[in-house]
Parts: C-alpha cells; sequence; structure tokens
DNA sequence: TTGAGATATGTTATATTGTAACGAATAAAA
DNA sequence: TTTTATTCGTTACAATATAACATATCTCAA
C-alpha cells in the first residue's frame, strides 16, 4: 500500500516541505517570478501539512519580521497566494475557500482533489483518468474548457479504517 | 443542434420557471417540506436566467411583502437557499460562491457545470460520462466518495461562434 | 382544546473571506 | 543615474456567511 506512506507516521514531511521550497525556487527561476521572504513564508505555511490552509489562518500565523511589526495584513497575503497560484506552486481548493500545496508543479497537470472529511488530509491525484470523459463530455456540449476544477468530499482510506475499529 | 435551444432567443424561460416551481411543489410533497413563500420567491429569482446568483443579489432583490418592511436580511435568505440545496431544487457553484437552478431535481444525479466565462451561462450536464473515470480513481485511490464538485470554466458553443465573429 | 413538540421566521450582531486604491521601497534595466 | 517594473505597506471597505436567541405558526395527540 504505497499510496498511503504519504499520510502515515512513516511520512517524512520534512522533506516533503524541503521539496516544495526546492521546487518553487526552480519554478521561480524558469518561470522569471521572484521568491521573496514573504512568499517562501507563505508556501512553508501552506506545506505545514495536507490540510487545506485558509488565508486568515495564515494571516494569523505569519511571523512578523523586523521590518513588519504586527501581524500581516491581507492585502499582503492575498498577494502572495496569487502569485503561489500563477506559479501553480499551490492549489486553491473551491468548495472550501482554502489552499494546499501542489504536489507537482513542475509538469502541467490536470488534478483532482480528494478531501477527506475526518481528517482533513488532501490527496491531490492526477485528473488523467477523468480527463477521456470529460474531454467527451465538452465535445458533446460544444464547449471550450479554460480551467477545471474537480473536488470530491468523502473519507480516506485510513479514515476508513479507523472508523472500521470505531 | 438542439441543445442550443435553451440558450436561443426562441427559448421560452417562462416555461422554464414553471416547470422548475412545478418540480418543486412536487418534491417538497414527496420530501416533506414546505415551499413557503420566501423558499419559492428565493427559486424564483435563481430562475430569472440561467446565470449564476449570489446569495447577495437575492437579499437586495428580495420583494419585501406586508409583514416583513424592509429586504429581507442575510438570514433569511441563506436558511431559504439551505433548504432548496437540501431538496435538490438549486446546486451551489463553489467556484463562483453562487446558486443556480437544478435542471431535473426529480432525480439524483451527478452534474457537471459548464459556466460560460463570456455569457455567464450555466450549462448543468449529466456527469454520466465523467463517472466512470472519477469511479476508478476513487477506488485506485480507496476514497469513499459523499459528494463530487465538477466545475468547468470556458466558453460555450454561442460564445465560441460570437467571438469569431468579431 | 390545549399544550407539547416541531418547523419556520424575525432580529441583532458578528465572523469570515476578499479587494480597491494609492503611495513608498526596492530592484533591474537603460 | 534616471527610468521602469515589481514588490510591499497601509487604510479602508466590500462581499460572503453564521451564531444566538426570540417569536410565531402549525400539527396532532392526550
Amino acid at each position: 500500500m504505497s499510496h498511503l506512506i504519504e499520510f502515515n507516521t512513516t511520512h517524512n514531511h520534512d522533506a516533503c516541505i524541503h521539496d516544495a521550497l526546492e521546487n518553487a525556487q526552480q519554478i521561480c527561476q524558469e518561470k522569471g517570478g521572484v521568491l521573496t521572504d514573504i512568499r517562501r513564508q507563505v508556501l512553508e505555511l501552506i506545506w505545514r501539512n495536507h490540510h487545506p490552509v485558509k488565508a486568515y489562518d495564515i494571516i494569523e500565523k505569519f511571523k512578523p519580521s523586523e521590518r513588519t511589526q504586527g501581524a500581516a495584513k491581507p492585502t499582503t497575503i492575498y498577494r502572495a497566494l496569487e502569485f503561489l497560484l500563477e506559479k501553480g506552486l499551490i492549489h486553491r481548493v473551491e468548495s472550501l475557500n482554502a489552499f494546499i500545496g501542489c504536489n507537482n508543479p513542475l509538469h502541467v497537470h490536470e488534478l483532482l482533489l480528494l478531501i477527506c472529511k475526518k481528517c482533513e488530509n488532501v490527496q491531490e491525484r492526477s485528473a488523467e483518468i477523468v480527463m477521456d470523459g470529460v474531454k467527451t463530455e465538452l465535445i458533446n456540449s460544444h464547449f471550450i474548457a479554460h480551467s477545471k476544477t474537480i473536488e470530491i468530499h468523502g473519507l480516506c482510506e485510513n479514515c476508513i479504517q479507523d472508523n472500521q475499529v470505531d
């Protein structure tokens, strides 16, 4: 059950965060943005775990630096979020008004989010398998898609098992 | 191109609204709710066209009755919306924080929304074709789905044609 | 027929999420 | 070294949504 490792106790989340930051650096070089302190910190906060993170949670947790006494203001955080979204480093979870880190920012990809109601972990999966059906539907509807949101709420494997134990 | 009729000038939207209200009555009888004045009016406002409607647009447009001098308050409208959602008479458009009427409330169905960026019309389509892929993905992920959101933003057939003319 | 529970609405206040507008600071380029 | 673009600070506010508690209405069984 290798696909479970990610959320097991064996999951080395430090490596997860580390990879995310490395990817971010690389992407900023490739795409021409700058990963400023603020943007990096916001990305780190989002990557603290695999839960969706709300903008105002970030605002509260945001570490004030010497320059910025007091917490960061909404505008600051939303601007950072906008940047990270543009670069594909995070995704917006529409059904929760929240954000999660992107697992694979180096490759443009259609994706699908599996959002567990119990543990709140979000799994990002490639929407490859789903896209055939979507494409057929789009052709049938004569519709040109610019963006796609596929979000599924339910119970993840771990939490299904937990439920059975209860 | 019969699938286009719905949004053509020939589209008899009065019939659309009429059907929606009839369905609502029927469903309330079947499922045991009451289609009160407020709930009916909210449903009518949502069915004015095929655009997503925001809660606060409803609040503004809501006709005050003799009893309720002044416009309806948020709570009132959100409660009506909650009721209509529960009965499956409307859908929430997660990516727009808005609501649209359900085309086929009499049957439980997986659905997919095609949201046109230009004319703002929303087409509700059966997600039947897409569901095969989704089910496969869920099995692969050992995930039990409780609810699914599939929203696609882009250009509808009419607006693609309009663009070419421009 | 009355009164106990369920349902629906009114009312006030507040929580949460997100932008606009403008100016200052900084960095990159000419 | 001026110009230009980008980033950030600051203030104010817009837009979306819920909590908590009071009142009214409806139903139906004792």
